[in-house]
DNA sequence: TACGATACCGAACGATCGTTCGGGAGTCAA
DNA sequence: TTGACTCCCGAACGATCGTTCGGTATCGTA
Protein backbone atom coordinates (compact mmCIF):
# COMPACT_ATOMS: atom_id res chain seq x y z
CA UNK A 1 0.00 0.00 0.00
CA UNK A 2 2.81 2.04 0.86
CA UNK A 3 4.67 0.94 -2.64
CA UNK A 4 0.94 2.35 -4.58
CA UNK A 5 1.87 5.58 -4.42
CA UNK A 6 4.96 5.08 -6.09
CA UNK A 7 3.38 2.31 -8.44
CA UNK A 8 1.11 4.72 -9.27
CA UNK A 9 3.26 7.50 -9.85
CA UNK A 10 4.93 5.52 -12.49
CA UNK A 11 1.89 4.92 -14.01
CA UNK A 12 0.73 8.37 -14.79
CA UNK A 13 3.97 9.38 -15.86
CA UNK A 14 3.92 6.54 -18.50
CA UNK A 15 0.26 8.19 -19.05
CA UNK A 16 1.54 11.59 -19.54
CA UNK A 17 3.97 9.82 -22.17
CA UNK A 18 1.67 7.74 -23.90
CA UNK A 19 -1.84 8.35 -23.20
CA UNK A 20 -2.63 4.95 -22.42
CA UNK A 21 -2.01 2.53 -19.87
CA UNK A 22 0.38 -0.59 -20.37
CA UNK A 23 -0.84 -3.90 -20.40
CA UNK A 24 0.21 -6.02 -16.90
CA UNK A 25 3.24 -7.20 -18.70
CA UNK A 26 4.16 -3.91 -19.35
CA UNK A 27 3.36 -3.25 -16.14
CA UNK A 28 5.28 -5.57 -14.18
CA UNK A 29 8.35 -4.61 -15.84
CA UNK A 30 7.99 -0.42 -15.53
CA UNK A 31 7.44 -0.73 -11.65
CA UNK A 32 9.82 -3.49 -10.78
CA UNK A 33 7.37 -6.48 -10.29
CA UNK A 34 7.87 -9.70 -11.66
CA UNK A 35 4.13 -11.53 -11.80
CA UNK A 36 1.67 -10.14 -13.83
CA UNK A 37 -0.44 -11.61 -10.44
CA UNK A 38 1.19 -8.98 -8.23
CA UNK A 39 0.05 -6.32 -10.88
CA UNK A 40 -3.22 -7.71 -10.52
CA UNK A 41 -3.39 -7.11 -7.26
CA UNK A 42 -1.62 -3.77 -6.75
CA UNK A 43 -4.58 -2.97 -9.66
CA UNK A 44 -7.21 -3.92 -7.77
CA UNK A 45 -5.82 -2.25 -4.60
CA UNK A 46 -5.68 0.99 -6.95
CA UNK A 47 -9.29 0.56 -8.79
CA UNK A 48 -10.80 0.18 -4.99
CA UNK A 49 -9.11 3.50 -4.39
CA UNK A 50 -11.05 5.08 -7.63
CA UNK A 51 -7.52 5.50 -9.69
CA UNK A 52 -7.97 3.52 -12.20
CA UNK A 53 -11.27 1.62 -13.84
CA UNK A 54 -11.63 -0.76 -16.28
CA UNK A 55 -12.86 0.07 -20.00
CA UNK A 56 -15.24 -2.12 -21.80
CA UNK A 57 -12.58 -3.96 -23.28
CA UNK A 58 -10.84 -4.95 -20.22
CA UNK A 59 -8.54 -2.93 -21.01
CA UNK A 60 -7.62 -0.30 -18.12
CA UNK A 61 -7.88 3.13 -17.91
CA UNK A 62 -7.72 6.19 -15.79
CA UNK A 63 -9.83 6.43 -12.82
CA UNK A 64 -11.38 9.79 -11.27
CA UNK A 65 -8.61 10.28 -8.99
CA UNK A 66 -5.91 9.36 -11.53
CA UNK A 67 -5.58 12.86 -12.44
CA UNK A 68 -5.92 14.82 -9.45
CA UNK A 69 -2.89 16.13 -8.95
CA UNK A 70 -2.06 17.34 -5.25
CA UNK A 71 -3.23 20.94 -4.67
CA UNK A 72 -1.30 22.22 -2.25
CA UNK A 73 -2.33 24.86 -0.01
CA UNK A 74 -0.22 27.69 0.61
CA UNK A 75 0.22 27.23 4.49
CA UNK A 76 1.85 23.65 4.87
CA UNK A 77 5.44 23.17 4.50
CA UNK A 78 6.07 20.22 4.16
CA UNK A 79 5.41 18.00 1.23
CA UNK A 80 2.27 18.86 0.04
CA UNK A 81 -0.72 16.65 1.81
CA UNK A 82 -0.61 12.98 0.64
CA UNK A 83 -4.28 13.57 -0.67
CA UNK A 84 -5.20 11.32 2.46
CA UNK A 85 -8.94 11.82 1.06
CA UNK A 86 -9.32 15.02 0.23
CA UNK A 87 -11.41 16.37 -2.13
CA UNK A 88 -9.90 16.12 -5.70
CA UNK A 89 -10.55 19.41 -6.31
CA UNK A 90 -8.71 19.84 -9.85
CA UNK A 91 -9.40 16.86 -12.23
CA UNK A 92 -7.74 17.69 -15.80
CA UNK A 93 -7.45 20.74 -16.65
CA UNK A 94 -8.22 20.14 -19.87
CA UNK A 95 -11.93 19.79 -18.40
CA UNK A 96 -11.60 22.48 -16.09
CA UNK A 97 -10.71 25.12 -18.60
CA UNK A 98 -12.83 24.21 -21.60
CA UNK A 99 -15.94 23.06 -19.92
CA UNK A 100 -17.40 23.11 -23.84
CA UNK A 101 -14.78 21.76 -26.14
CA UNK A 102 -16.67 21.43 -29.36
CA UNK A 103 -17.71 25.13 -29.24
CA UNK A 104 -14.34 26.15 -28.01
CA UNK A 105 -11.18 27.49 -29.95
CA UNK A 106 -7.84 28.34 -28.53
CA UNK A 107 -6.16 32.00 -29.68
CA UNK A 108 -2.83 32.82 -28.75
CA UNK A 109 -2.62 36.15 -27.86
CA UNK A 110 -0.55 38.76 -29.49
CA UNK A 111 0.29 42.34 -28.54
CA UNK A 112 -0.40 43.69 -25.00
CA UNK A 113 -3.69 45.39 -25.01
CA UNK A 114 -5.27 43.21 -22.17
CA UNK A 115 -1.75 43.22 -19.90
CA UNK A 116 -3.24 45.01 -16.39
CA UNK A 117 -5.93 41.87 -16.85
CA UNK A 118 -2.85 39.62 -16.89
CA UNK A 119 -2.94 39.07 -20.48
CA UNK A 120 0.29 38.27 -21.52
CA UNK A 121 1.64 38.00 -25.04
CA UNK A 122 1.95 34.62 -25.97
CA UNK A 123 -0.81 33.06 -23.71
CA UNK A 124 -3.34 31.18 -25.06
CA UNK A 125 -6.76 32.00 -24.41
CA UNK A 126 -9.50 29.34 -24.54
CA UNK A 127 -12.43 30.81 -26.54
CA UNK A 128 -15.79 30.10 -26.43
CA UNK A 129 -17.93 30.97 -29.23
CA UNK A 130 -21.17 32.72 -28.91
CA UNK A 131 -22.88 36.04 -29.91
CA UNK A 132 -24.07 36.89 -26.98
CA UNK A 133 -22.06 38.44 -23.84
CA UNK A 134 -22.19 40.18 -20.83
CA UNK A 135 -20.84 43.30 -19.94
CA UNK A 136 -17.21 42.54 -17.76
CA UNK A 137 -16.92 39.37 -20.57
CA UNK A 138 -13.56 39.33 -21.89
CA UNK A 139 -14.64 38.60 -25.53
CA UNK A 140 -12.70 38.10 -28.82
CA UNK A 141 -14.57 40.64 -31.61
CA UNK A 142 -13.81 40.64 -34.63
CA UNK A 143 -12.86 44.13 -36.22
CA UNK A 144 -11.67 44.68 -39.91
CA UNK A 145 -11.12 40.72 -40.19
CA UNK A 146 -9.21 40.73 -37.15
CA UNK A 147 -9.28 39.04 -33.96
CA UNK A 148 -9.41 41.82 -30.87
CA UNK A 149 -9.08 41.06 -27.41
CA UNK A 150 -11.17 43.44 -25.01
CA UNK A 151 -13.51 43.63 -21.88
CA UNK A 152 -17.04 43.91 -23.32
CA UNK A 153 -18.34 47.50 -21.32
CA UNK A 154 -21.77 49.28 -21.45
CA UNK A 155 -20.94 53.48 -22.23
CA UNK A 156 -24.03 55.59 -22.38
CA UNK A 157 -26.11 53.01 -22.89
CA UNK A 158 -23.65 52.01 -26.08
CA UNK A 159 -21.51 49.01 -26.28
CA UNK A 160 -17.77 49.45 -26.38
CA UNK A 161 -14.61 47.12 -26.25
CA UNK A 162 -12.29 48.77 -23.48
CA UNK A 163 -8.78 47.11 -23.73
CA UNK A 164 -7.22 46.58 -20.18
CA UNK A 165 -4.20 48.86 -20.78
CA UNK A 166 -3.86 52.95 -20.49
CA UNK A 167 -2.03 52.89 -23.98
CA UNK A 168 -4.64 51.99 -26.02
CA UNK A 169 -7.99 53.61 -26.96
CA UNK A 170 -11.21 52.34 -26.18
CA UNK A 171 -13.10 51.21 -29.42
CA UNK A 172 -16.88 52.30 -29.70
CA UNK A 173 -17.66 49.87 -32.86
CA UNK A 174 -19.84 50.96 -35.56
CA UNK A 175 -21.80 48.22 -37.11
CA UNK A 176 -18.63 46.42 -38.65
CA UNK A 177 -17.96 44.35 -35.81
CA UNK A 178 -19.33 41.04 -34.30
CA UNK A 179 -18.39 38.72 -31.13
CA UNK A 180 -16.74 36.02 -32.19
CA UNK A 181 -16.64 34.63 -28.28
CA UNK A 182 -15.87 35.20 -25.14
CA UNK A 183 -12.63 34.23 -23.10
CA UNK A 184 -13.42 31.44 -20.22
CA UNK A 185 -9.58 30.36 -19.85
CA UNK A 186 -6.14 31.29 -20.23
CA UNK A 187 -2.88 29.16 -20.03
CA UNK A 188 0.74 30.19 -20.22
CA UNK A 189 3.63 27.87 -20.63
CA UNK A 190 6.85 29.46 -18.67
CA UNK A 191 10.09 28.23 -20.19
CA UNK B 1 -10.96 7.98 -46.28
CA UNK B 2 -13.96 10.44 -46.65
CA UNK B 3 -15.76 8.29 -44.07
CA UNK B 4 -12.31 7.88 -41.94
CA UNK B 5 -13.40 12.33 -41.06
CA UNK B 6 -16.60 10.40 -39.27
CA UNK B 7 -14.91 7.37 -37.62
CA UNK B 8 -11.90 9.69 -36.05
CA UNK B 9 -14.96 11.98 -34.70
CA UNK B 10 -16.19 8.73 -33.18
CA UNK B 11 -13.22 7.16 -31.83
CA UNK B 12 -12.67 10.74 -30.28
CA UNK B 13 -15.97 10.47 -28.63
CA UNK B 14 -15.30 7.65 -27.41
CA UNK B 15 -11.93 8.52 -25.94
CA UNK B 16 -13.49 12.00 -24.57
CA UNK B 17 -16.01 9.23 -22.33
CA UNK B 18 -13.25 6.67 -21.34
CA UNK B 19 -10.17 7.80 -21.57
CA UNK B 20 -8.67 4.62 -23.49
CA UNK B 21 -9.43 3.63 -26.79
CA UNK B 22 -11.51 0.64 -27.33
CA UNK B 23 -10.01 -2.54 -29.10
CA UNK B 24 -10.25 -3.33 -33.11
CA UNK B 25 -13.35 -5.23 -32.33
CA UNK B 26 -15.54 -2.61 -30.20
CA UNK B 27 -14.50 0.34 -32.74
CA UNK B 28 -15.96 -1.91 -35.14
CA UNK B 29 -19.36 -2.09 -33.67
CA UNK B 30 -19.04 1.16 -32.42
CA UNK B 31 -18.23 2.59 -36.40
CA UNK B 32 -20.07 0.30 -38.03
CA UNK B 33 -17.84 -1.84 -39.68
CA UNK B 34 -18.10 -5.67 -39.09
CA UNK B 35 -14.82 -6.76 -39.75
CA UNK B 36 -11.61 -5.97 -37.37
CA UNK B 37 -9.89 -6.23 -40.86
CA UNK B 38 -11.63 -2.91 -42.00
CA UNK B 39 -11.08 -1.66 -38.85
CA UNK B 40 -7.11 -2.40 -38.84
CA UNK B 41 -6.76 -0.44 -42.26
CA UNK B 42 -8.87 2.34 -41.58
CA UNK B 43 -6.90 2.59 -38.23
CA UNK B 44 -3.88 2.49 -40.38
CA UNK B 45 -4.59 5.24 -42.64
CA UNK B 46 -5.44 7.28 -39.03
CA UNK B 47 -2.23 6.09 -38.64
CA UNK B 48 -0.52 7.61 -41.66
CA UNK B 49 -2.48 10.98 -40.65
CA UNK B 50 -0.97 10.51 -37.44
CA UNK B 51 -4.08 10.75 -35.30
CA UNK B 52 -3.80 7.95 -33.62
CA UNK B 53 -0.38 5.46 -33.09
CA UNK B 54 0.20 2.36 -30.85
CA UNK B 55 1.36 2.24 -27.83
CA UNK B 56 4.28 -0.25 -26.98
CA UNK B 57 1.93 -3.03 -26.18
CA UNK B 58 0.37 -2.81 -29.48
CA UNK B 59 -2.55 -0.60 -28.12
CA UNK B 60 -4.03 1.92 -29.85
CA UNK B 61 -3.48 5.25 -28.84
CA UNK B 62 -4.09 8.76 -29.91
CA UNK B 63 -1.62 10.48 -31.70
CA UNK B 64 -0.46 14.01 -32.32
CA UNK B 65 -2.84 15.25 -34.32
CA UNK B 66 -5.92 13.67 -32.54
CA UNK B 67 -5.65 16.23 -29.65
CA UNK B 68 -6.14 19.11 -31.97
CA UNK B 69 -8.04 21.78 -31.00
CA UNK B 70 -8.86 24.41 -33.43
CA UNK B 71 -6.24 27.15 -33.03
CA UNK B 72 -7.34 30.36 -34.69
CA UNK B 73 -4.53 32.75 -36.12
CA UNK B 74 -5.38 36.63 -35.61
CA UNK B 75 -5.90 36.84 -39.25
CA UNK B 76 -9.08 35.02 -40.47
CA UNK B 77 -12.77 35.84 -39.87
CA UNK B 78 -14.37 33.00 -41.13
CA UNK B 79 -14.49 30.31 -38.28
CA UNK B 80 -10.89 28.41 -37.40
CA UNK B 81 -9.41 26.60 -40.38
CA UNK B 82 -11.44 23.15 -40.60
CA UNK B 83 -8.16 21.12 -39.40
CA UNK B 84 -6.34 21.03 -43.17
CA UNK B 85 -3.29 20.20 -42.70
CA UNK B 86 -1.32 22.92 -40.61
CA UNK B 87 0.34 22.18 -37.54
CA UNK B 88 -2.00 22.45 -34.55
CA UNK B 89 0.66 23.27 -31.82
CA UNK B 90 -1.83 22.83 -28.70
CA UNK B 91 -2.13 19.26 -28.10
CA UNK B 92 -4.24 19.12 -24.65
CA UNK B 93 -3.60 21.28 -22.50
CA UNK B 94 -2.43 19.04 -19.31
CA UNK B 95 0.07 17.25 -21.90
CA UNK B 96 1.36 20.65 -22.45
CA UNK B 97 1.64 22.50 -19.11
CA UNK B 98 2.45 19.32 -17.41
CA UNK B 99 5.09 17.56 -18.54
CA UNK B 100 6.34 15.86 -15.50
CA UNK B 101 3.11 14.89 -13.44
CA UNK B 102 4.26 12.97 -10.92
CA UNK B 103 6.47 15.97 -10.09
CA UNK B 104 4.54 18.47 -10.29
CA UNK B 105 2.15 20.29 -8.04
CA UNK B 106 -0.49 22.80 -8.57
CA UNK B 107 -0.92 25.59 -6.39
CA UNK B 108 -3.39 28.31 -6.30
CA UNK B 109 -1.79 31.65 -6.12
CA UNK B 110 -3.34 34.22 -3.15
CA UNK B 111 -1.59 37.57 -2.95
CA UNK B 112 -0.24 39.91 -5.62
CA UNK B 113 3.01 39.88 -4.93
CA UNK B 114 3.67 38.82 -8.89
CA UNK B 115 1.03 40.74 -10.56
CA UNK B 116 3.53 42.56 -12.75
CA UNK B 117 4.06 39.26 -14.24
CA UNK B 118 1.11 38.71 -15.08
CA UNK B 119 0.49 36.12 -11.90
CA UNK B 120 -2.82 37.27 -9.95
CA UNK B 121 -4.28 36.18 -7.03
CA UNK B 122 -6.72 32.91 -8.17
CA UNK B 123 -4.46 32.22 -10.45
CA UNK B 124 -3.21 28.48 -10.23
CA UNK B 125 0.20 27.52 -11.02
CA UNK B 126 1.99 24.27 -12.07
CA UNK B 127 4.93 23.48 -9.82
CA UNK B 128 7.51 21.03 -10.30
CA UNK B 129 9.20 20.34 -7.43
CA UNK B 130 13.30 20.52 -7.84
CA UNK B 131 15.42 22.03 -5.83
CA UNK B 132 17.87 23.67 -8.32
CA UNK B 133 16.85 26.82 -10.32
CA UNK B 134 18.13 29.25 -12.35
CA UNK B 135 17.90 32.84 -11.65
CA UNK B 136 14.93 34.22 -13.78
CA UNK B 137 12.75 30.85 -13.12
CA UNK B 138 9.79 31.69 -11.04
CA UNK B 139 10.28 29.54 -8.09
CA UNK B 140 8.04 28.54 -5.52
CA UNK B 141 10.43 29.04 -2.09
CA UNK B 142 9.26 27.98 1.42
CA UNK B 143 9.80 31.28 3.96
CA UNK B 144 8.54 30.50 7.71
CA UNK B 145 6.78 27.69 6.86
CA UNK B 146 4.62 29.31 4.15
CA UNK B 147 4.95 29.22 0.40
CA UNK B 148 6.10 32.31 -1.35
CA UNK B 149 6.06 32.85 -5.34
CA UNK B 150 8.65 35.00 -6.70
CA UNK B 151 11.18 35.43 -9.40
CA UNK B 152 14.96 34.51 -8.92
CA UNK B 153 17.45 36.38 -9.26
CA UNK B 154 21.04 37.07 -8.08
CA UNK B 155 22.70 39.89 -6.71
CA UNK B 156 26.08 40.59 -5.57
CA UNK B 157 26.59 36.99 -5.72
CA UNK B 158 24.04 35.96 -4.10
CA UNK B 159 20.62 34.56 -4.55
CA UNK B 160 17.87 36.50 -3.49
CA UNK B 161 13.93 36.43 -4.48
CA UNK B 162 12.65 39.35 -6.09
CA UNK B 163 8.36 40.15 -6.35
CA UNK B 164 7.25 41.12 -9.56
CA UNK B 165 5.39 44.23 -7.51
CA UNK B 166 6.60 47.39 -6.60
CA UNK B 167 4.97 47.67 -3.36
CA UNK B 168 6.85 44.20 -2.12
CA UNK B 169 10.49 44.26 -0.51
CA UNK B 170 13.16 41.95 -2.70
CA UNK B 171 13.69 39.25 -0.09
CA UNK B 172 17.35 38.16 0.78
CA UNK B 173 17.22 34.79 2.41
CA UNK B 174 19.02 33.78 5.28
CA UNK B 175 19.46 30.04 5.83
CA UNK B 176 15.45 28.89 7.08
CA UNK B 177 14.32 29.69 3.13
CA UNK B 178 14.03 26.78 0.50
CA UNK B 179 13.46 26.38 -2.69
CA UNK B 180 10.61 24.05 -3.53
CA UNK B 181 9.92 23.66 -7.22
CA UNK B 182 9.37 25.88 -10.10
CA UNK B 183 6.83 27.18 -11.82
CA UNK B 184 6.11 25.68 -15.37
CA UNK B 185 2.85 26.93 -16.51
CA UNK B 186 -0.44 28.70 -15.31
CA UNK B 187 -3.67 28.73 -15.79
CA UNK B 188 -7.02 30.55 -15.14
CA UNK B 189 -10.43 29.84 -15.18
CA UNK B 190 -12.63 33.28 -16.27
CA UNK B 191 -16.56 33.05 -14.89
C1' DT C 1 6.46 -18.84 19.67
C1' DA C 2 2.36 -18.90 16.97
C1' DC C 3 -0.78 -16.51 13.99
C1' DG C 4 -3.30 -14.03 10.34
C1' DA C 5 -2.62 -10.38 7.06
C1' DT C 6 -0.10 -8.41 3.48
C1' DA C 7 2.70 -8.29 -0.70
C1' DC C 8 4.84 -10.72 -3.96
C1' DC C 9 6.24 -14.76 -7.19
C1' DG C 10 5.77 -18.30 -11.01
C1' DA C 11 3.14 -21.25 -13.87
C1' DA C 12 -0.92 -22.30 -16.25
C1' DC C 13 -5.63 -21.24 -18.19
C1' DG C 14 -9.02 -19.83 -21.81
C1' DA C 15 -10.25 -15.50 -23.95
C1' DT C 16 -9.27 -11.94 -26.85
C1' DC C 17 -6.02 -9.39 -29.20
C1' DG C 18 -4.23 -7.39 -33.87
C1' DT C 19 -2.64 -9.29 -38.17
C1' DT C 20 -3.08 -11.58 -42.44
C1' DC C 21 -5.11 -13.30 -46.64
C1' DG C 22 -8.44 -14.14 -50.42
C1' DG C 23 -12.30 -12.20 -52.28
C1' DG C 24 -16.74 -9.21 -53.19
C1' DA C 25 -18.97 -4.71 -54.34
C1' DG C 26 -18.66 -0.22 -55.95
C1' DT C 27 -16.64 3.80 -58.60
C1' DC C 28 -14.18 6.03 -62.23
C1' DA C 29 -11.49 6.53 -66.53
C1' DA C 30 -10.13 4.65 -70.79
C1' DT D 1 -16.43 -3.56 -71.53
C1' DT D 2 -12.25 -3.70 -69.27
C1' DG D 3 -8.93 -2.72 -65.70
C1' DA D 4 -7.32 -0.33 -61.70
C1' DC D 5 -8.49 1.42 -57.42
C1' DT D 6 -10.86 1.89 -52.98
C1' DC D 7 -13.36 0.14 -49.22
C1' DC D 8 -15.10 -3.49 -46.97
C1' DC D 9 -16.16 -8.61 -45.46
C1' DG D 10 -15.19 -13.23 -43.28
C1' DA D 11 -12.25 -16.73 -41.61
C1' DA D 12 -8.04 -18.26 -39.71
C1' DC D 13 -3.45 -17.49 -37.39
C1' DG D 14 -0.17 -17.15 -33.47
C1' DA D 15 0.68 -13.80 -29.88
C1' DT D 16 -0.61 -11.66 -25.92
C1' DC D 17 -4.06 -10.51 -22.86
C1' DG D 18 -5.92 -10.55 -17.79
C1' DT D 19 -7.20 -14.03 -14.48
C1' DT D 20 -6.50 -17.68 -11.33
C1' DC D 21 -4.14 -20.69 -8.29
C1' DG D 22 -0.79 -22.52 -4.95
C1' DG D 23 3.22 -21.14 -2.59
C1' DT D 24 6.94 -18.00 -0.16
C1' DA D 25 8.77 -14.07 2.69
C1' DT D 26 7.86 -10.53 5.94
C1' DC D 27 5.46 -8.14 8.85
C1' DG D 28 2.76 -6.71 13.53
C1' DT D 29 -0.03 -8.65 17.25
C1' DA D 30 -0.99 -11.86 20.70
Amino acid sequence: MANDRQYLAKLQDYYARHRVLPSYASIAALVGLSSKASVAEMVMRLKAHGFVESSPDRRLKPGKRFFERPVAESVRAGLPAPASDAAPEAVTIDEHLVPHPSRSVLVTVKGDSMIDAGIHAGDVVVVEKRVAANVGDIVVAIIDNEFTLKRLDREKGHIVLRPENKAYPIIRPKDDTEIFGIVVGLFRKYR
